[in-house]
DNA sequence: GTCTATAGAATGATAGAC
DNA sequence: GTCTATCATTCTATAGAC
């Protein structure tokens, strides 16, 4: 379908122009002039701004999972934390790796902009995705996912915001994983048998 | 001076509705109709819009350095877990309890709005506050600053995202710091005596 | 210091010809 | 599906009377 390459031409060039103007200063009218067309004719692809951004979501949904993907064995090994470390900086790279995405996805910072429904239902399974591969690591309990997703985001958002392009937090990621299952050994019974 | 009562009455006002229609959702307009005024007669208080955010910035730094600042004993306790736990509670809850003024003062989401040099200064103060009083709780491992601040970001801002209003993350920061002190003081040499 | 008047620009969106 | 034309708003900001 023609109708489909166009609509990604014009996603990609959104994602462009996102980058270099930041994500609330996205206008229907560069939009268009990157893509060589006058900004009406969107219309016939996108039924709004928000719509765009509403597709924006989804393509960056999709691209979180198809990223962080682990496979992990049925029976992982008893050392558990290089795994552990080994998605920690899968999911921190996809963070940091495109700052404007990850303000789109993980911040509420467009006024106005609700994802639909289906995109939604996309971040739910991204989500519930991370929480099956941790507890086949035995991070099963639910308030270390908890504490999982606060220091991811937290280093995540660390770099993004005080060292762009470096690695000050990056480094720390090891560490804090380590730290954390030291915790959760502690804290939690240990497994029978 | 009557007109710095009036510049303070209308940063009230500012305040007041950036947290009913989002920090970019602030409009001169709203602004002064919200304190009976023309949007105009603004001007003759602020020379701009970003002027006002500004002010904001640097009366949300100058609350943060209120409201956390701890009087800490020259001769700290040995087990200094619960000072730091306290500490990091007075952290977290000014973040949380007004959610468009951590937007404003840690995230950077206005497009063109960069602090005055003065606000910033007072920015620097803060975070120089914080490290100073995490030094005399022995806590002066540079990486750990690093890590203290990502987890403790990280908690806050996962309580503002996705448990708006409640405590779900507020509860893991008592743990949280107990499992950075323990990780603390498993790496970092002992002191000597 | 506050107002009226107005500039000046940007933007999202619709109607209708081709 | 793309265009021209245009609307309708919204917004920041300035000039000048009072």
């Amino acid at each position: 379908m023609r109708h489909q390459a166009t609509k990604d031409e014009i996603l990609d060039a959104a994602w462009a122009l996102v980058r270099e103007h930041g994500l609330a200063g996205l206008t229907l009218r560069d939009l268009g002039a990157r893509v060589s067309m006058k900004p009406q004719s969107l219309y016939s692809y996108f039924s709004s701004k928000n719509d765009i951004y509403d597709a924006m979501f989804r393509q960056g949904y999709e691209a979180l999972i198809a990223q962080t993907t682990m496979q992990i064995p049925d029976e992982p090994p008893r050392d558990v934390l290089p795994l552990v470390q080994q998605r920690a900086l899968l999911f921190f790279d996809f963070c940091t790796s495109d700052p404007v995405r990850y303000q789109l996805l993980f911040q509420r910072t467009i006024p106005d902009f609700e994802p639909s429904a289906d995109s939604f239902a996309l971040a739910i399974q991204a989500y519930d995705q991370t929480i099956g591969e941790l507890a086949r690591l035995r991070v099963t309990d639910s308030s270390a996912m908890d504490l999982w997703t606060a220091v991811m985001t937290g280093l995540a958002d660390q770099q993004i915001s005080n060292d762009p392009g470096g690695h000050r937090w990056r480094d720390l990621v090891p560490r804090a994983m380590a730290m954390l299952l030291t915790e959760l050994d502690t804290t939690a019974d240990p497994p029978a048998g």
